[in-house]
DNA sequence: TATGACTAGTTGTCTATACCAGTCAGAAAA
DNA sequence: TTTTCTGACTGGTATAGACAACTAGTCATA
């Protein structure tokens, strides 16, 4: 359970004893967690660290204290929704529509100059350029093209298909570390009017998105155009 | 300095009083604070109390710890950058361009339906309407109409046209809680076209922004359409 | 039937102390 | 002169115990 020989701080091994029965799902939300003195006798710890361990899991969100009362399990993670690093996909959800994708091209070919530039690659290594209509209950809502490194991951249309980019990159461990994201207006081009379904000359929304790996690398670069008649983006922001 | 008998908890009043020196600017950016432990002996409290009042402003993005080195000072209110809630003048004024606005109106008026529900009023209350032209180097680059209820704030042309807004906020002890905003591509209709010198049928990006108050209460709505040929809006995430 | 006092349980605050783990500069050794 | 080591600083982890503040139930009393 907990190891007091390991060289990781006991604290935190609480932590990631009790995040894990929250994920799990063996503590639901507004579940009470057993109280700081139990803990503390439990494994075998003063009350302080085992403090310290709650403390960061109300810091990040996953307990609530209630003086006098006792801690709680939150009510949900909405921390990554309010930063808005979500996926089209959660993004269509949350909102209620059913979201589904098309492909439309997958394949390798070699980075150009701006491209190459966005992903710190050299011109000439190799990419996977996936091209995708983005629906929602069926109507097209975005068209979709994303650029990564073919060395960073081995892809197949399969992966793109069925699960999400996403969890390739976790799968091959590597870890989200932020994005930046920009938004303009702009009108729709004769390229994706047609599979956009709207008029060329009507009003866009252009997003393009480069993430970034705790490595440091850029991961991909998407540049999606998303029809303004339908898409309204959204943001929370919190302080 | 810090007053034992005090109600307060000294972890919060010594919170405080390094807050205070911060915003003060009397240490700045990069200043290394004084060390946990001279901090207990200059109190006259004890290490771990100093640490929770530290550990509180690291968790707000005012300090950074080294081990072996120190405690810094936090290179500058990123986070609000990041979480978006900048102003129009601090966003031009971080990519370098020079801003400034032009107050085209200033009445008292009721609020209508919409805005009503939005601001959490009654029909007929009264609000204040502020309609601005943003410009950035001289050139348009929004049109931007704030609402805000009379009860809320004193305001007159002078606030408006020297100061910001949020000053006034600040200065009536209101403390802004959070925002939700929401972008959408349009296209421009005759009355922004004029205003913004474009044509119209031009591309533009509508910005819907809500404010609330620590309190709960909405603050203000701001609805600003922005040159899709000018302005690009940029979001950084972590996580 | 209410009301208020008590009580056991919770988190909140705070102390005093100890040792661990990086960092850095200056003293000692090569 | 250069390298190595040591000591004095920093924050990081952990203990044991005390009392305050708050909650909710119990129980005696008006």
């Amino acid at each position: 359970m907990i190891d007091k020989t390991s060289p990781m701080p006991l604290y935190f091994q609480i932590e990631e004893a009790i995040k894990q029965k929250i994920d799990k799902g063996e503590w639901e939300s507004e579940t009470m967690i057993p109280s700081e003195r139990e803990f503390a006798e439990n494994y075998e710890v003063s009350r302080m660290t085992v403090r310290q361990a709650i403390n960061n899991l109300v810091n990040d969100g996953y307990l609530t204290r209630r003086k006098g009362k006792g801690t709680f399990v939150s009510a949900k993670k909405i921390e990554q929704k309010l930063l808005g690093l979500t996926s089209f996909t959660e993004d269509m959800k949350s909102r209620g529509y059913r979201p589904a994708s098309r492909l439309i091209s997958f394949q390798k070919t070699t980075a150009e100059n701006r491209v190459a530039k966005a992903l710190e690659i050299e011109e000439d290594q190799e990419i996977y350029e996936i091209k995708r209509v983005r629906l929602a209950n069926d109507i097209p809502m975005a068209f979709e093209t994303t650029y990564v490194p073919v060395d960073l991951l081995e892809l197949n249309e399969s992966h793109i298909k069925e699960g999400s980019l996403y969890s390739e990159v976790e799968n091959a461990g590597f870890v989200i570390d932020y994005a930046t994201q920009s938004l303009e207006a702009s009108i729709s081009r004769e390229a994706e009017s047609e599979i956009l379904e709207i008029t060329k000359g009507a009003a866009v929304l252009l997003i393009k998105r480069q993430t970034y790996l705790t490595t440091g690398r850029p991961l991909e670069i998407v540049h999606s155009v998303y029809r303004g008649d339908r898409y309204k983006f959204m943001i929370d922001m919190k302080r």
